[in-house]
DNA sequence: ACAGAACGAGACAGCGATGACACTAGCACT
DNA sequence: AGTGCTAGTGTCATCGCTGTCTCGTTCTGT
């Protein structure tokens, strides 16, 4: 088993008899190079299956990096990943590669991958923001790698970001259940300090008094409790001396657990969740939707943007949801419910 | 706004008042530095927000890369990003960053790409087959990087391995149905002519002919067209003058296709679905599961050991699969059906 | 007290590539 | 003939870092 060494430059260059440089110029093409010493230089990396080292080629260029980090909680969340497909794509039309890093959702976590990652001298960081307070990147923005923040802004940090426009998301959902008569509308998160989440209940209680009716306590289940199950938060809720007659899920897991939870009841309360799942169009789900693959590409596209010139104003793009009606949102309230 | 530079050893030897070589130690720890010593030289760096450059770091230290390459078909698919944080999550444990690259399923996809990571020296290369032929990457292998395919095993390459038991599962889903009394099972996929698909469907006749049944072309669904949806096969093939009681998705689109096309009907045939998904607990799908997270991890190990041991032997893993019986693989043949 | 080990730190080269600059040959023009 | 240009190529230094070698100092044992 021969075990080679990769070629390099200076193989190729020798192989072919001319200078390093020369081939070097084949390669990056911003320079003359007489058609058949081309030739002869492709030949000879041909047979020596030369292979440019992207790193010793940005280490020489200064810094100008090929790759770009994403920052995400952890990849099997459907939201987060669907992100990563559209930074993916992205990234890819200009040239850029993408290492994905995860969290676990927790600060410490982040500050690590985030270390690793400007290490590597990724050329943009992006990341959706999990910790309190970014401050410890305005360093690192400073010395030239942009932070994009996704779905959250940054806190304490100069950076780019792209968001949902949670509160009209969150108000359109309840407006419409209110408009079918609901005046008892639950809203159910976990976890519930984060930013979208604060942004949607505030969506929330502004339709609620839009219509005059006065936020009650008893039906916001606002929980910051990884070990909580969706599912027995809505049974739990439902079994109260006085249920509501609608439900608005603050995500895609609380939506499906109050689906596991609601399936069996003989008079299920209506139901609109945040963000949209494979399977909702065949579960009937009603949905909040929003396109997260587009998210990462905006995201991508301001992160090149600023690769290109880093001086630029900071942006902050707000992309719209809309609401999908798919049955279970436009279920009416029931009689007996309806007339308290 | 100061757009300053970032610092390098040199810097911060300056500062320290040491010189770099003794920067690189103090930061390698690989060699005795007084401790003194190792507290200017940290509160240096410190001062200057110096961050070891990796790049020039494995550029120096003669390819010991940092990072590793996973060429997947597209980041949509549950399927694939389970595998890729699986990947993810075994390869943080060992200090190395993850490169996802995506191919759209596409011959050409995967050169390019494959390309692209191996010019950013990654230190090992993971993937999902797509093409006929991996034999382009032999080269790459001798020269020390070691490929890793999942799901399929690579073609015309020596390459470790880790897929699935798919004749095991298939056979045990279909030979299930059986003993539930079915005679007529048909077996839809799309596309049909990938490896996976092959060994499954194999699986199935073999089910089929050790209880005594012939296999009928009328029932295998064996499609290679991208643009068909699962939905409509399965309709098709239920309004034919003879029907199927129960069917076998050969992976989870079809599967939830199939879900869509008989939710309505009073007597659904009995379906059983190839990988699970999220949903499927509420919706009662019985699956083949399987564990994709456990495939990530496992070929992100075999990609470890191969780094550190290039001359190892190939290893060809296999995972088991497991019936997963939720209802929907339960239901007896129609009794008009099951006598036929 | 002195040889030899052990410790701590610097000088230098070089990983694989490219920017800056220099140089040659060939041609067009005055 | 002499000048200026251009096309095509080579030399050298250097990106940020570390392996190897070297050297001065302190410590150890007899």
């Amino acid at each position: 088993m021969a075990v080679q060494t990769r070629a390099t430059l200076h193989d190729v260059a020798r192989l072919a008899g001319v200078s390093a440089k020369t081939v070097s110029r084949v390669y990056s093409q911003r320079d003359l190079v007489a058609p058949d010493t081309v030739e002869r230089v492709m030949s000879a990396a041909k047979r020596l299956r030369f292979r440019p080292n992207l790193l010793a080629q940005s280490l020489r260029r200064g810094g100008g990096a090929t790759t770009v980090g994403f920052i995400m909680g952890e990849l099997l969340n459907p939201f987060y990943y669907t992100v990563a497909a559209g930074i993916e794509r992205e990234l890819a039309l200009h040239g850029f590669a993408l290492i994905v890093a995860t969290t676990d959702d927790s600060v410490e976590g982040e500050a690590r991958v985030a270390d690793t990652l400007l290490s590597q001298r990724v050329g943009a960081l992006l990341m959706i923001p999990v910790g309190e307070d970014q401050s410890y990147l305005e360093g690192e923005r400073q010395l030239g790698t942009p932070v994009i923040a996704i779905d959250r802004p940054a806190r304490d940090l100069v950076a780019d970001s792209v968001v949902l426009a949670n509160r009209a998301g969150a108000y359109e959902a309840t407006r419409a259940l209110i408009s079918r008569g609901h005046r008892r509308i639950a809203y159910i998160c976990n976890p519930a300090s984060v930013y979208t989440q604060v942004e949607r209940v505030t969506g929330y209680r502004a339709a609620l008094a839009s219509a005059g009716i006065d936020p009650d306590p008893r039906w916001e289940r606002l929980l910051d409790d990884p070990a909580s199950s969706p599912e027995s938060v809505v049974r739990d809720l439902m079994v109260q001396p006085s249920v509501p007659t609608a439900i608005i899920a603050g995500n895609n897991r609380v939506c499906i657990g109050a689906v596991r939870a609601t399936l069996e009841m003989p008079a299920p309360p209506a139901l609109i969740g945040f963000d949209d799942f494979e399977t909702a169009d065949v579960l009937g789900i009603s949905v909040v939707g929003h396109d997260p693959m587009e998210m990462g590409r905006r995201a991508a596209r301001l992160a090149v943007e600023r690769m290109r010139d880093p001086i630029g104003f900071t942006t902050q793009l707000e992309l719209p949801t809309r609401l999908i009606a798919r049955g279970s949102g436009e279920r009416a309230p029931a009689l007996s419910e309806s007339s308290r």
